[in-house]
DNA sequence: GATTGTAAGATTGTCAACAATCTTCTTGAC
DNA sequence: GTCAAGAAGATTGTTGACAATCTTACAATC
């Protein structure tokens, strides 16, 4: 058996899911970057953190060149910044970062909506989504379950976004929902912002029940933009009182 | 002197820019990521071509470690797509993709004249812009200067990106000019729609000068969505009626 | 004549080693 | 005690070679 293959085995076993004929399909690096990325959004690795190659061939077995070619595609999702003679490092995002995402997530994900809305074959979309929005309606009068409401509305998004018609779409949202995760729920962290949150789900399921496509833009939009003040807010909030010592960013 | 530096040198010999304390600050794989991103944009490299990393690293004498790494930034930037045991291949955009990447801009560039119309510090990036209006202004007057006024037009999305406050949103719309250049040009080719066009701009810069940001992105959506549907209708009449065996599509 | 199987060539994927650069630790001077 | 200079170690950048896979051309068969 060739090196390549017993490395892609052996990395598959590790990762636990040896499912060989299916997983095989995707590359090496493709594997390497998806566990990393698990790792990054997870908070396993800490945000300013330096990635060394060697280390990671090392522990993936395999060679240097595939770890190389996984940082690069991490670095196109953001995840990473790779400076030159310094490697990978993991994304510290600046606030001034994190609310440019979520700008950008509010005009993106107002198009995914309206195109949603506007596409004739959202009957699937909509029974997929009312019982994750009647979960939501019943987390959010639950001032405890603060976790659950964040991972429901997390869930929402993401059906959304895979019944998008869009696939260019699709990619750039992904993208930049992994990059935002780790924010999104310090924006959720309150029981008022809960219900100021599944007021707008309510709302939008609504509008794309009736395929109005204007006002499921308008809902995603200031749903994220409310999302996007709330988070800056906690930001805020986190770095002052302590004025802790920041590492050096990413640029 | 070191492998690596002489085949930087070399490769900055031959592609003309020869600065070599400035240039020698991009590494070897975004040199040669450049100069290949020139080659697809101006259609050097025909849509669906297949590109060799041998015949590259044979060319830019370099081993094909860095060719490799180029190909990844390309294909980060949406210009060619990396299929596992086949290499890349230069995009083709079937004509839904090219809507997609229309509808993008149209949202991102209305945040992009948003943010530049509430933005204080607006002064210059209006000084700038003021005699390119003009000129498109007149250039749109003369029906046999096609070419010149999307060059105009170019210039002008070129300075107001630029002028973006945000970074992020820089990157993409860069990104996504890049990919959609050769089908801009197609929804200006007519007299009527560059009258249609001039009349945006020169409102947009009146929304601009007030700092009016929710008229900058109406505007900018409305410029764009016209592009799109042009381009589009060009595209169609392309297509149609020779109906062109087309190549298998980069997926 | 068209189609399928096969073999040779071409091309991508991976690896291990070397060169260049950056970091860090030690040493010395002030 | 602090700071600067230098050396040793660690890390990235690049290379050439080998293995696996894909492509293409040719031949045999229906």
């Amino acid at each position: 058996m060739s090196a390549s293959v017993k490395s892609a085995q052996r990395l598959l076993a590790a990762s636990g899911l040896a499912r060989a004929s299916l997983a095989l399909t995707l590359s090496l690096p493709d594997q390497i970057a998806a566990r990393l990325s698990e790792r990054i959004v997870s908070g396993a690795y800490a945000p300013g953190q330096r990635i060394m190659e060697q280390a990671l061939a090392a522990e993936f077995a395999v060679s240097r060149g595939p770890v190389r070619e996984a940082l690069r595609i991490l670095e196109r999702d953001g995840l990473v910044t790779i400076l030159p003679r310094r490697g990978a490092l993991v994304s510290d995002l600046s606030i001034a970062e994190v609310k440019e995402i979520f700008d950008i997530r509010a005009m993106l994900n107002g198009l995914r909506d309206r195109l949603i809305a506007e596409d004739a074959s959202r009957k699937n979309v909509l029974a997929a989504l009312e019982p994750h929005v009647a979960q939501l309606t019943r987390l959010a009068r639950d001032t405890k379950r603060g976790h659950d409401y964040v991972e429901t509305v997390w869930t929402i998004n993401h059906v959304l976004t895979q019944a998008c018609p869009s696939a260019r779409l699709k990619t750039i949202l992904d993208s930049l929902a992994r990059q935002t995760l780790r924010y999104s729920q310090l924006g959720l962290a309150t029981p008022e912002r809960r219900r100021q949150s599944v007021h707008h789900w309510q709302n939008l399921l609504e509008a794309l029940r009736k395929g109005d496509g204007a006002k499921a833009e308008r809902i995603a939009r200031d749903r994220v933009t409310d999302s996007r003040d709330a988070a800056i807010r906690a930001l805020d909030e986190v770095n002052r009182p302590a004025a802790t010592p920041r590492k050096p960013r990413a640029a």
